[in-house]
This record gives C-alpha cells, structure tokens and sequence, in this order.
DNA sequence: CGGGATCCACCATGATACTG
DNA sequence: CAGTATCATGGTGGATCCCG
C-alpha cells in the first residue's frame, strides 16, 4: 500500500495529496482555476493579490511537476503562458468546494465569537 | 464582507479555512480526532509517525486556539491529556474525506504514470 | 513517565529589484 | 509579461532538557 514518488516514501493517500496541495497558495490556484480557465500569469496574480510573484511561480512549477496543471507556452513576445487544470487537477474540485463551504461555516463562527463579551 | 481574525484581514472564507487548516500536520490530525476521539498526545504520536512531537504540539495549540479542538487536561500524574475535535471541527469532515478521496485517485494516476516508459 | 519547553539548523515563504 | 536573483523572515524539523 505504499506509495513512492519523487524519491519520497507515503503510507497513503492522504498523505502523498498533502505534499502535493499542501502548498501555501496551491488550493488559492486551484481555486482560480476552477472558476475561470485558462488564465495567465497575471491574471492569476490580479486574483491572487496577497500572494507574491515569485511564490506563485514556485507553485505553479510544482503543480505542474505533479501534472495537476498544464502550462503552455505561445511561442511570441511579448511572452505569453496560460495555466489550466489538468483532468487529475479537475478532480480537485470537491476538495476546494468543502473547503470553501467549511470556511464560510467558520468565518459565521468566528464573527459571533467575536461578539461575545470577552471574560475579563 | 472582510473578516477580521487574530489581527488579520481576510477576504473570503477559503482564505480564512486555509489559515486555520493549511499547517504542516493539522489536516492529518483532523483526520486522526475524526476516526478516533479522543486522542492523547502519544496515540496521535504513534498514528502520524513521520510527526516529531514538537510540531505535533504547536499543531494542536493552534487549532485549540481556532477552537476547532479542545484540550482537557486530567489533574493527575503521570500527566494525562485529551484532545478531541469541536462541533465547527467536526465540520472538517466532508473536507478531509475529499482529500483523502482526491488523494487516491491521485495515488492511482501517480502509480500508472510510473510505468510508462520513460521518454529518454 | 508523559506532556511540554528550549536551543539550533534548515527550508519554505515573502519583498524588492532586475532581466529577456 | 513572464520569470529570475538577492536578501530578510517565519515555519518546520532534530535533539535535548524540564516539570509534575
């Protein structure tokens, strides 16, 4: 039941997912993607503000290492590359769906939190 | 529509959850509090081996501190503490399921790309 | 003895400037 | 426009020590 990848060893699905969207901005790209593709470079970064450029490019690289994205590159200049999602990367819908569904669950959770009198 | 959470501003609740879920081992010790509850420190010790302690511990202090866990403490010695997952954590779950699910599937693609004959 | 903290090293992440 | 180089910072990991 093991599972070996990129020199590395993972004792299940689970894990061998985390290290592949574990990434700080991967689901934040998935997310781009899946509502809108494909997209370029700067429009991921229009969509993605607080996310530097270079992080970005950095998690695309990885992303399409491990072929959940495409990149293609139009041979002119200026330069111009457009990422979308691959069919293994499609799949990843449900995951950022109930991510997004939970976090709005939570963020209800939080603002009411807030409102309680804080204990003195 | 901004949140404003522990001196942060975020702008959707998929920022807000990758926050409070996106740590090195929280989703994994989720995954451990939702099959198995409660947990002491060294059962989720021994379930997520390739954890060191140190991280599995600073891990567990922040989701206390989002309140997707609870810690109880036994007053006794040898020390005994229980960690259990909170009704918004108990909500993780659809999110750890589709990654696990996600995880497979792509544990299958990963396991069929490696026999693909190599391009050299 | 179990849960936790401290010291140190490393790698991922972040901010900015620069290149083809 | 897409991507790289450089430097600063924070999260992560290993080992060890502390406390009840």
């Amino acid at each position: 039941m093991e599972i070996h990848y990129k020199e590395k060893t993972y004792f299940s699905g689970k894990d061998l997912a985390l290290s592949a969207i574990g990434g700080r901005w991967k689901i934040a790209v998935i997310w781009c993607l899946l509502h809108d593709s494909p997209l370029r470079l700067s429009e991921i970064q229009k969509k993605l503000p607080q996310a530097n450029q270079r992080m970005l490019i950095r998690q695309l690289r990885e992303l399409e290492e491990d072929q959940i994205i495409t990149r293609f590159v139009y041979p002119v200049v200026p330069p111009k590359v457009e990422y979308q999602l691959s069919d293994i990367g499609l799949r990843l819908e449900p995951v950022v769906t109930s991510i997004c569904n939970w976090g709005d669950e939570f963020s209800d959770f939080v603002k009411k939190e807030a409102t309680k009198i804080p204990v003195e």
